[in-house]
DNA sequence: ATGAAAGCGCTAACAG
DNA sequence: CTGTTAGCGCTTTCAT
């Protein structure tokens, strides 16, 4: 491996001054020593050592992501565009670790990362308890966190240097029921006293927001018997798209028909991840189809679970949308290709992608940032897999052939 | 940060005994001094500066991974797998990279895992050409290369830690028309001689024999019009799924019926990468339709191909499997969910994942280890989206209600 | 404008 | 058994 003195030795200067010249610092060197220097480098097609240089200024371009799950195209994809604007935009590697919500490794993570000397990282939601994101921040760590609504927000502009239309909104818009999920997100801080101020910023859907267009959207095609599938786990983003649900449920439907709001969790006892949506999706068909009355509208926490579903549904005879109407979250684009297509909430993944990395890169650089709370906001597709009940009571159709 | 001095200080002997307790070394060190260090350490919960260690000893426990696009759930379940393995067997991390196929991008790529002093990487199938791989390992990398057939490989057994059933087989067995196989992947080697061995290891699945069974599949079925489904980039898997497709399609259906068998790439200027298959394949529809004949079986080079595939058939009102057949190739869990569901040519992914990340962990241990060129049995998953062709011609068949 | 020297946190001879 | 010493490759005062 070639050093920064073999430089030095070939162009008959001192390894300072080839430091100098690795850091731009134009103004410390004659413009002579500089290009000869410069030839040096190309020469011996010298690359400085990171580690080195890390272990000296304590930096590093490294930033880490956790995810639940890459197997999940959800977080594939959140990988590839994170990636994508950590190289592009900032010269950042990425250092990847798939947490499947597991408290232990995730903080096992943490800890590795912090050993690596990272000062950035990125979390895609985890379950209730944030104590170890905190903790990990008190050690020095920027942390930004995905898909965490926050508690009092309010609204918020980015000024991304992309700047690409991301809109960010506080919550209080849909505020209706919203005390739902404050109750819920009360729970967020755990022992953690009340001033104990997060240090850690967050970037999320506006998943209140997403729950409610979800729901509004089976209503105003005249569902009133509904319900929200979601694995047994429960996290704060889940919460607040069924408080989203919920609140727009209670507002009922035309001239205030009353409109029936369930929430169906998988057993407890399930033994699937972020993996496995699909499958359990499918196992979970039985649950909404044993139901009564059974609903004619669900919507799913996410898209996957959703694909599931219409499978499972399907294997037990009823149709989509004929016999019962879904809508996903996410807005994945393998939605568009199951059959029916699947209507679904869509975050604006690119976007926030660009504002974690964004964030968490200021944050390290700048520790006394205030923290950020961003609400993005989500938007309704419409594909093939909503219709309009057959009848009030969501009994099964006859149809002609 | 505490350091290892903090911890001999509090323990009341030297770093270098701390540095011993923390590699382990009882031999040197007396129990009772061993104990008080380790309560040191605990009591100040250090966790010794890796970087520093790196720097000293030259080793990392990260390893590289280079995916086309983690957006592809193909490389999302990869990256999950390979991170699991490496982080559970090994400890190791994964820095990971999304190179798009793109040489420029996996060559900087190399270079930055190079610089933070990587010594193994895993990279997912570029181009046909590997110079850069070669270099990287010149450069005194592993380099373990997922999905390129080797070009003269023996019956290789793996000798897993894990064992658990993976298979190795080379790709002689099915070696009636390997000789395309070895006149396409002549152009491998590119510029470099022909005995400048490749000190890179290849892992993959049987490309060759996916092709050969997927073909066979339809044939078994009774098709004799087939079409092979890419993208305009050739690769070297691609290129050996061709083969075993084309290979099997010569050998004709029963009693030696000949077998119409073509292969259609995506146009030379399409602009879709990895994440964009499912719109590739929908695009591509129209030119499946446009055939004459019209093929009554297509098998695709991957899944999310397929599925993109089916979904712009379906808008031509072409029904499969009554009207095309279609066998996509990787076994894909989300492959089972769309509709109908998609036969498919799967690649035992995990044990690839571990074989791989075995591999590469080893060779950086013991760079001068023999070369390995490790070929991967697939199999066939058989779902919805096969039956026998409605008539011979592939005409579109009259269905009663 | 340039170089000498110190040191980031750790490990590994080598002495004692 | 334990401590002293040197040094991994780089950056950064501080002299010159």
């Amino acid at each position: 491996m070639t050093t920064i003195h073999d430089v030095a030795a070939l162009a008959g200067v001192s390894a300072s001054s080839v430091s100098n010249v690795l850091n731009g610092r134009t103004d410390k060197l004659s413009a002579k020593t500089y290009s000869r220097v410069e030839a040096a480098i190309r020469s011996l097609n010298f690359s400085p050592n990171r580690v080195a240089r890390q272990l000296k200024t304590g930096h590093t371009s490294m930033l880490g992501l956790l995810v639940p799950s890459t197997a999940n195209p959800m977080y594939g994809q959140l990988a590839l565009n994170i990636e994508a604007a950590a190289q592009s935009r900032y010269g950042y590697s990425v250092l990847l670790g798939n947490t499947h919500r597991d408290k232990q490794q995730e903080s096992r993570m943490f800890a590795d990362m912090l050993a690596y000397g990272l000062r950035a990282v990125i979390v895609v939601s985890s379950l209730a308890d944030e104590q170890h994101l905190n903790e990990a921040a008190r050690n020095g760590m920027a942390v930004v966190s995905y898909d965490r609504a926050a508690r009092h927000t309010k609204a918020v502009h980015l000024s991304s240097a992309s700047g690409a239309g991301a809109r960010v909104v506080s919550s209080t818009p849909l505020s209706t029921s919203s005390a739902f999920l404050h109750g819920d997100a009360v729970s967020m801080s755990g022992a953690t006293g009340s001033d104990d101020v997060s240090r850690v910023d967050h970037i999320s859907p506006d998943n209140f927001q997403a729950g409610y267009i979800a729901c509004e959207h089976l209503i105003d095609r005249g569902h009133r018997h509904l319900a929200f599938l979601l694995p047994s786990a429960t996290t704060i983003s889940r919460s607040a798209k069924i408080a989203g649900f919920l609140a727009r449920a209670e507002e009922g439907g035309d001239l205030g028909a009353p409109v029936l709001a369930r929430v169906v969790k998988a057993p407890t006892a399930d033994a699937f991840g972020d993996s496995e949506l699909l499958d359990l999706g499918a196992a979970m068909a039985e649950q909404i189809a044993a139901m009564k009355p059974i609903p004619t509208g669900v919507v799913t926490v996410n898209d996957m679970l959703a694909i599931g579903l219409m499978s499972g549904l399907n294997k037990l005879k009823l149709k989509i949308p004929d016999d019962i109407s879904v809508v996903g979250m996410d807005g994945l684009p393998i939605a568009a290709f199951v059959n029916p297509g699947l209507t679904s909430v869509a975050m604006p993944l690119a976007a926030m992608a660009e504002a974690m990395v964004e964030r968490v890169i200021a944050r390290a650089r700048e520790p006394d940032l205030p923290p950020l709370n961003a609400l993005f906001e989500t938007s309704l597709v419409e594909r093939q897999s909503v219709m309009p009940p057959s009848d009030k009571d969501g009994k099964e159709s006859i149809r002609s052939c």
